[in-house]
DNA sequence: GTCTATACCTCGATAGAC
DNA sequence: GTCTATCGAGGTATAGAC
């Protein structure tokens, strides 16, 4: 948990920088104008980049584990999914952010070693879901059966990461397109 | 055309590390110590690194039509998706390069005009060729029919993009995943 | 906790000798 | 065409007053 209200302000802007602009292009300069707060009160909260896009990350992880707890009360496999994907879209429509997942991602070369790992467990924590949803869709028959479960999520989850990311060069949209995609190949 | 071998070396060194590190994190003083030239020699024959860009740009493209024009050569449309899902595995392979077009946009926001309409210009080239490939598998046999044969295009696009990016994360073998699942998909 | 001030680095870019 | 030298801006980070 975040310890103040500043710290979680910080967080809260740092989080949309990321998504919008990438670990490299993002700085505690543009952050303070952002905040009305100058660089050093920031860096007492977060004594190193390292630190404030670990936070960054614990929240964004938090969070998205209390979105998937609403996605498992929906009625049906369908319906969860369509609501998973829905986020994705809601996402992109927020000024053009893509999931912080991927933006890391872009950027895992010049990452600090333990955010690298936090990126790896956030997609595995998508697969998982994912090829639950998927197996339980199978199971009462809203779905197709199909020889690789787990491939298969994985690859629905790149089709939204790609998705977002090439939904930026482009008005076409590609999110919500996929998302439609997705139904059509699950259902029979 | 590139007029000489020193900005020939520059744009292939540079973009090797625009697909590996972005453009944020890719540096003059980088691309001179991996060149073995200094910094002012780099700007003699690209004066900004949006020029430079540009032209890391249009070799990308150059090159990439020319595959697409090998691709063209395969006997069937299976065969073409194939090869053309190959040069996604291919590249991953040097060193975990994604797709230029997928680096730039991720970082687009900061890229100068001309080369953000560079990068949306190039997924159009991938939507129309894979749209085309689609089509002709559909009209031979090889293919499912389907009702959006360019939305279907584009998401195949989004996988692979999406597949690079989230294989930085993981040892799992992305991209020939996708290139497998693509298959399945279109296939009776 | 936030501020001013500053240290030290790297960045893209330019001037001018060779 | 490549070099040395340098500039100004912006980057992360720290010290110390309040």
């Amino acid at each position: 948990m975040v310890d103040s209200l500043t710290a979680s302000k910080i967080i809260t802007v740092a989080e949309e920088m990321l998504q919008i602009q990438g670990y490299n292009a993002f700085s505690y300069r543009d952050l303070s104008k952002r905040i009305g707060i100058k660089t050093s009160s920031i860096h007492y909260h977060f004594p190193t980049k390292a630190d404030l896009v670990q936070a960054v990350m614990n929240h964004y992880h938090d969070v998205f584990l209390e979105k998937l707890d609403e996605l498992n009360k929906e009625s049906s496999a369908e319906k969860k999914v369509m609501a998973y994907a829905q986020m994705f879209v809601d996402t992109f429509k927020k000024g053009g952010r893509i999931c912080l997942c991927a933006s890391l991602a872009s950027d895992l070369d010049g990452l600090p070693e333990q955010v690298r790992e936090q990126v790896g467990q956030f997609v595995l924590i998508h697969e998982d879901w994912l090829s639950e949803v998927l197996q339980e869709g199978i199971n009462n028959g809203e779905f197709y059966k199909c020889k690789n479960l787990r491939q298969n999520a994985r690859n629905i989850f790149h089709t939204f990461e790609g998705a977002m990311l090439v939904a930026r060069t482009s008005s076409v949209d590609r999110i919500e397109d996929a998302r439609q995609w997705v139904l059509i190949l699950l259902k029979p």
